[in-house]
DNA sequence: GCCGTTTTCGGCCCGACTGTTTTCAGTCG
């Protein structure tokens, strides 16, 4: 029997939280095991270690009950409470739950009524028109069932990556910014907290008149078809990707307090409601008024929180893992680091390897971003499959890149290399040449079915090559594609701080990796970090924003991250962290 | 089920939208 991981945890958790809504539960017991999931699912620690040493209670919304309940699921396997309940309701429920707009209570009713045990069943009582015949439905509920069992079955991964969304995002907003009247306009939503991925789109703008904006909106070349409209809101689904995209148009006076509430996270919500509650305030989307009923003025979002007697909560840290208690004690980082902070892009591939673009090209798209510099980093020669160059190759790169530095002014190309980590930690280069690079990041391309012990064992056999200044993607994973390779992370990370040895924050959207939790950990242990783009053409330049926010969601300041620094400082700064 | 410098009992975040209903329940975020 395998133990199940923390994801398995979580859905069962999400599971008894459905099956106790569908037995009519007091709803507040209900909840209480969603909140758990959140908390383990938003977990920067390992849930066994915890389960282990019995700390898991002091998990705010963990109790006795929950906690005995993870410890016997991750022990045994099992959870005998969970195999009970679902007993009770009929197969298949809680795969009809997954349908949108179906949730529990008309899951069950169409479960025990008739007889309906998954999606394809659904469908076909939907189509044969019995779903119209019960109490409580209708055509047009039938017809909305319908709908979303096609969407269910057309996006069974329904989130999408960050970088993914972005840009067509932020196309949008541009729109919506020159629609009629329109004051101000942002977006919301998992996508302003930079979450990995993302469900749909949140828009919040304000306006006089939301009916203009929406027709405006309406008509926009992206929008594949209007899903419903109201007197605030105005839901679409995009011709690209499937995207649904929702916007809210509000007076300019709500505008503040409905991007707050529409940028979330709930957790980070809840709590804040909780606060507000013991100050006599009430928060909702449409302002933060008193007990007696008068409203707040919220002009925005840093007098939002300074209301609430705390520092301002950039929506990244809003996931309630600490911000809440940092920012009522002011202790809340002021110098997180920005992309304006950002002097030069690490981490990129040209043509010498499986890049797309020269070095020439490379070089002018980084001037153009404003960078200072670029670490052109290709790859070793261990990495056939992507063009790896051979010791030799290097020279001639490196005459290349001297011709493109006198070229091309204001942004200097350093000499690196992206070296592959061999399977026994030894790196793909003889020294003599490592020695000669302004930049080296060691990373691990090949091999990554090596079990926790090897695989640990490997990086750190890689850190004691002195030098090894960067390790890249520290653990291999691509998001809804390949699981991170099993290594023990506290111990590659307690490593790299005694060594001297920088991680990378790599943004390229599907690696993004360190991911959040992983940064902290870093943070935590005094290891400093790169943001990288892992650039393969000019455009991915692009990804560094994505580095930088997720450096952020794990709270890195400026001083945490060494391309802040100017060119020379940032080389001669990577040797001494290893020297130290 | 969780939680507590007012509480170990009695609270627990709030509102929009939809469809089916003549006043509300379910779903979503």
């Amino acid at each position: 029997m395998t133990t199940p991981d923390k994801t398995a945890v979580v859905q069962v958790l999400r599971d008894i939280s459905l099956l106790l809504q569908m037995k009519g539960e007091n709803p507040f017991r209900s909840r209480a095991y969603d909140t758990a999931a959140d908390r383990i699912a938003g977990l920067s620690e390992d849930l066994g270690a915890l389960v282990r040493e019995g700390r898991l209670q002091e998990l705010p919304g963990i109790g006795q009950a929950i906690a005995d309940k993870v410890s016997e699921l991750l022990t045994t396997g099992k959870l005998a409470y969970y195999d009970t309940l679902r007993a009770e309701f009929p197969p298949g429920v809680l795969e009809l739950v997954q349908v949108p707009d179906l949730g529990p209570k008309k899951a069950l009713v169409l479960a025990r009524q008739l007889g309906v045990d998954g999606v394809d069943a659904l469908e076909k009582a939907c189509r044969e028109g019995r779903v119209r015949q019960l109490s409580g439905f209708g055509e047009k509920s039938e017809a909305k069932i319908l709908a979303g069992v096609e969407l269910y079955r057309r996006t069974r991964t329904p989130r999408r990556l960050l970088g993914e969304v972005m840009p067509v995002a932020e196309r949008l907003l541009e729109s919506i910014k020159t629609a009629p009247g329109v004051i101000r306009a942002s977006v919301g939503g998992s996508l302003r907290r930079r979450a990995e991925t993302v469900g749909d789109v949140d828009l919040i703008a304000s306006a006089p008149d939301a009916n203009a904006v929406f027709d405006a909106f309406s008509r926009a070349p992206e929008v594949a078809q209007v899903i419903g409209r109201g007197e605030s809101k105005c839901s679409v689904r995009l011709r690209e990707k499937d995207l649904q995209v929702d916007l809210r148009v509000l007076p300019d006076e709500d505008f503040a307090t409905a991007l707050h509430h529409f940028t979330g996270s709930k957790a980070h919500h809840v709590r804040l409601r909780g606060l507000a509650h013991e100050r006599g305030l009430k928060i909702s989307e449409w302002g933060i008024h008193r007990d007696d009923g008068t409203k707040l003025h919220v002009p925005d979002e840093v007098a939002f929180y300074r209301l609430l007697g705390m520092q301002y909560i950039p929506p990244e840290l809003r996931e309630d893992t600490g911000e809440i208690e940092a920012a009522l004690e002011g202790r809340l980082p002021e110098d997180l680091v920005t992309m304006e902070d950002i002097q030069g892009a690490v981490h990129a591939h040209s043509t010498w390897s499986d890049g797309k673009n020269s070095l020439e090209e490379m070089a002018r798209a980084a001037q153009a971003l404003g960078l200072k510099f670029l670490t052109v980093t290709e790859h070793s020669q261990a990495a056939i499959y992507a063009g790896g160059l051979k010791e030799d190759d290097l020279r001639r790169q490196w005459d290349e890149i001297d011709r493109v530095n006198d070229t091309v002014k204001g942004v200097r190309l350093l000499k690196g290399i992206e070296v592959d980590i061999l399977e026994s930690g030894a790196l793909d280069y003889s020294d003599g040449v490592l020695e000669k690079l302004e930049v080296v990041i060691g990373s691990i391309h090949v091999r990554h079915g090596m079990d926790e012990e090897q695989m640990t064992r490997r990086l750190l056999q890689a850190f004691d090559n002195p030098h090894l200044h960067i390790l890249g993607h520290p653990t291999g994973r691509l998001i809804q594609n390949r699981e991170p390779y099993p290594v023990r992370m506290e111990a590659v990370l307690d490593k790299a701080a005694e060594r001297g040895v920088v991680v990378e924050v790599n943004g390229k959207p599907e690696r993004l990796d360190l991911k959040t939790e992983h940064v902290r950990m870093a943070l935590q242990r005094g290891v400093k970090l790169v943001v990288s783009c892992d650039a393969h053409r000019a455009s991915d330049l692009a990804n560094l924003a994505f580095a930088v926010a997720t450096a952020r969601r794990g709270w890195a300041r400026r001083g945490d991250i060494l391309n802040t620094l100017p060119a020379e400082q940032f080389i001669t700064t990577l040797r001494k962290q290893r020297a130290a």
